[in-house]
DNA sequence: GTTTGTCTACGAATTCATTCGTAGGTTAAA
DNA sequence: TTTAACCTACGAATGAATTCGTAGACAAAC
């Protein structure tokens, strides 16, 4: 059943499905609270988004009792890597490169995380150097 | 005028400020020839986008010819900055970290890139040492 | 048992982005 | 000078995202 169409949930569905990748299956009320500790919504807000987003085979759920429990259906990796895709083709010309340029330059990274991300950068480098000879 | 509220350009008017930077001032023709290489839009509709765009003042323009002269009013690193913020924000719960990790990891980036996202990183970290002692 | 609270479902309003048709004006070519 | 080509302006249709009100079902408390 259609694992073609690519994953393209919009702003409020993505905040949805960062609550449940992180916390697991929930129920609507529970998705709702999580919300408004960031902003206010209204329940049946929340219950409509989530209900569209059953239809778009973004989340399913288990109806098995009253509440029912919604968990998410798409990946968190496989998402994040098509929204992150589509993001830079139209933010940064298709050029990851000038995005991470533009990522690290924003003065928000530890010294920490620069030492870790240079430590991927030199495992890609090694794997690359395995895979060519 | 209002420096103040957040730069916020749909996909579409994304497209034609990618433009205007790139090629600097241009008409409607010329961009709506330019979209025309990537995909079909109605002349009218680019001109019905820009002319919004004007009203949210993402660019400005020279009408002392009858061809209106457009070009960006918005810079585009700085453009960039606030979407890459929020893009983080919404795709990746606010880690930029995690972000560049996937970033680097859709095997794209070029050997000679990754040497570059290094040498910056190193320049980083010498800036903060400095900046510390 | 009746009231109170919680749940789902659904219709409808609103707003925004996108699209295009058409009208009206200017320039230039025939 | 009439025609053709091009320009801007603008109204309006469409479709998507978001919001919320209300209705109806069920369960638990009183």
């Amino acid at each position: 059943m259609s694992k073609d169409h690519p994953i393209r949930p919009t702003e409020s569905e993505l905040e949805i499905l960062q609550i449940l990748w992180q916390a697991g299956p929930c129920s609507v009320r529970s998705v709702n609270d999580r919300l408004n500790e960031q902003r206010e919504v209204g329940y049946t807000t929340t219950l409509k988004i989530m209900q569209l987003m059953l239809n778009k085979e973004l989340v399913a759920r288990d109806t098995s009792s009253r509440t029912h429990i919604y968990r998410a259906a798409v990946a968190e990796g496989n998402t994040r890597a098509q929204l992150l895709d589509r993001f830079v083709d139209t933010a940064f010309r298709g050029s990851a490169m000038d995005l991470v340029m533009q990522a690290l330059g924003n003065q928000d990274t530890s010294e920490d995380e620069l030492a870790e991300i240079k430590a991927f950068i030199q495992q890609i480098e090694s794997q690359r150097k395995k895979g060519k000879s």
